[in-house]
DNA sequence: TTGAAAGCGATACCAA
DNA sequence: TTGGTATCGCTTTCAA
């Protein structure tokens, strides 16, 4: 293995001038830094990770806690993976992945060992066990996701209350009189994971503002969930005229669930869909959206560890505007 | 920061006593070693990562390198990470995020810098150029996928070819004449990821051994690409009776096109699947699927990985045999 | 069955 | 602007 004193012998400096090469430091002559620079591509040196993380105590690794379930919210999950990961490199910092059935002590593991300088973690819930923990742990720690006793911790997401305001208005101003919410599946709602009820909370209150017949409805990822969930909405309200739906996994039974009821889209029903804008051309109709900004939520998130690390910040909640894209599959009511 | 010094001194013994407690590489009596695991567990130790992958040179981290694009394939490729990441947890292993994009010279920094013992590598491709350095490196490294000259390294995957021929089995078997294969995205194709080769292979020798009319087209995941692969599909063979579906991502719009060609499944059109089992319950009728099993292919990646940790294996390729299950969706053809 | 101590490869302080 | 060196926390060899 390369060493650091093999690259300073190599150079005829000293280690620790090396290590100020590479740290940048203190200032070093243009000759040296050049010679340095020089021994280190030669010999191919790379410090080790190890050492360095002894030395300073700091790993330049994130930790990134992900959910297990793997049949629901992929899609955006990976983005966001892929957009934490990416945006760490450029921050020079690598990422290490947790599950989330690794619990509170999995974080406590990782940070107890010092494998990682913070942590991100997604699919926080409203009363989620691991942020005493994680007020505890005294680390930069970013949510996303909005718990409910979260002041000490900063959260970046979506303002999916603003979005279900957003989304009722848009099909107000369409004409419609009334919508129906097809929802995350049930299990979100009873894990408490805020964003469904945040939602919901926005939808409702746009609904009753414009005076909207408004309905809503967990879904299921099947088919046959799918279908009782229409079911159930177009039974409250016989005449429903639009419906938004918050579940990217369900988009595809839901249209096609329409078509079978003899309903087109958008001539007798609008459909808003509330995923990343990347999915709005997968269907026979393209959807107008309120776009899911993974990747600029996973890039901010990552902005937001490392001014915290830098010590330049302390914990804020930043919730991102909705951003709503029309598109065919909303328009004005039948008649 | 709690260290092993403070361990050893809370129970009276010296340092390497508890690092032997901990590694069990000989043997202690058993009052010391309660004596030892108590005073971890009172004063809630961590061995530090660093410093240990610094004495040991062995950082119980595993790197796994995933691909980018986030539009196709997600939830397989993010049942694999997650399959991957609790084999590894399983196996006292952390894992480190990498992205495709890092390309060969990641691999090289995060071997070189120690920050993991061994790589898996997902989405090869046949002439894969990180190939020539996996092979330089000396570390364990699996691939997911069969790239071309990879003597040397150790390979899992589905066995593709055979699924292929699976899967034209089955349609033959149950009467077809003729079948059409959707195939992955032009781009997977042109990349020379070998699964996408390998299945096409095993499905044109099967339709040539069995006497069926087979055509195949690659298909982008919009709508519109893929009524288009349709289209040709259909040009090409105008009594088509069976569609074999290796694109999880078009199932969806493949079966809304059917729909609205006034071809019913599987009355008028059988449809076969290539894709995780649990989404064969998630469009109108249920899929026959010939299954990925990406949680089975991570498990066996990390338990290679793992043994070739402990020196007890020699690389290897090994591919799982297509399993095929009747769902709904396949039946004789009309007539 | 246990202890003492020499590294592992960096960083950063103290000097020059 | 540079060098020397103690130090980080652990593993593992050598001795007892």
């Amino acid at each position: 293995m390369v060493t650091i004193n093999d690259v300073a012998r190599a150079a005829g400096v000293a280690p620790s001038t090396v290590s100020y090469v590479l740290s940048g430091k203190r200032s070093i002559s243009a000759e040296t830094r050049r010679l340095v620079e020089q021994s280190i591509r030669r010999l191919g040196y790379h410090p080790h990770a190890g050492a360095r993380a002894l030395a300073s105590s700091k790993t330049q690794v994130l930790a990134l806690v992900i959910p297990l379930r793997t049949d629901l919210n992929v899609a955006v999950v990976m983005q966001f993976v892929a957009a934490v990961t990416t945006a760490a490199r450029r921050h020079d910092h690598d990422v290490l992945l947790l599950t989330k059935d690794e619990g509170a002590d999995g974080l406590k593991r990782v940070v107890g060992s010092a494998l990682a300088d913070a942590l991100l973690v997604m699919d926080v819930e409203s009363a989620d066990p691991r942020v005493p923990m994680l007020l505890a742990l005294d680390r930069p720690v970013v949510l996303i996701g909005t718990p409910d006793h979260a002041t000490g911790l900063s959260c970046v997401d979506l303002d999916f209350q603003a979005a279900g305001a957003v989304a009722v208005r848009h099909l107000a101003e369409l004409g419609h009189a009334s919508a129906g919410l097809v929802g995350p599946s049930p299990a979100v709602y009873e894990r408490g994971t805020s964003f469904a009820d945040r939602f919901l909370r926005g939808f409702h209150q746009a609904a009753a503002d414009a005076g909207l017949r408004a309905g809503a409805r967990p879904c299921g990822h099947s088919y046959e969930q799918t279908r009782a969930c229409l079911d159930e909405l177009f039974a409250e309200n016989p005449d429903l005229t639009a419906l938004v739906v918050q579940n990217e996994a369900v988009l595809g039974p839901v249209l096609s669930d329409l078509r079978q009821r003899g309903l087109r889209v958008p001539e007798d029903v609008s459909v808003l869909a509330v995923c990343p804008d990347s999915m709005a051309g997968n269907h026979a109709v393209t959807l107008t959206t309120i776009t899911i900004p993974a990747d600029e939520i996973g890039e901010l998130a990552v902005a937001m560890t490392m001014s915290q690390l830098g010590g330049e910040a302390t914990p804020e909640t930043r919730l991102l505007s909705p951003r709503l894209t029309r598109r065919e599959s909303t328009a004005p009511p039948p008649r």
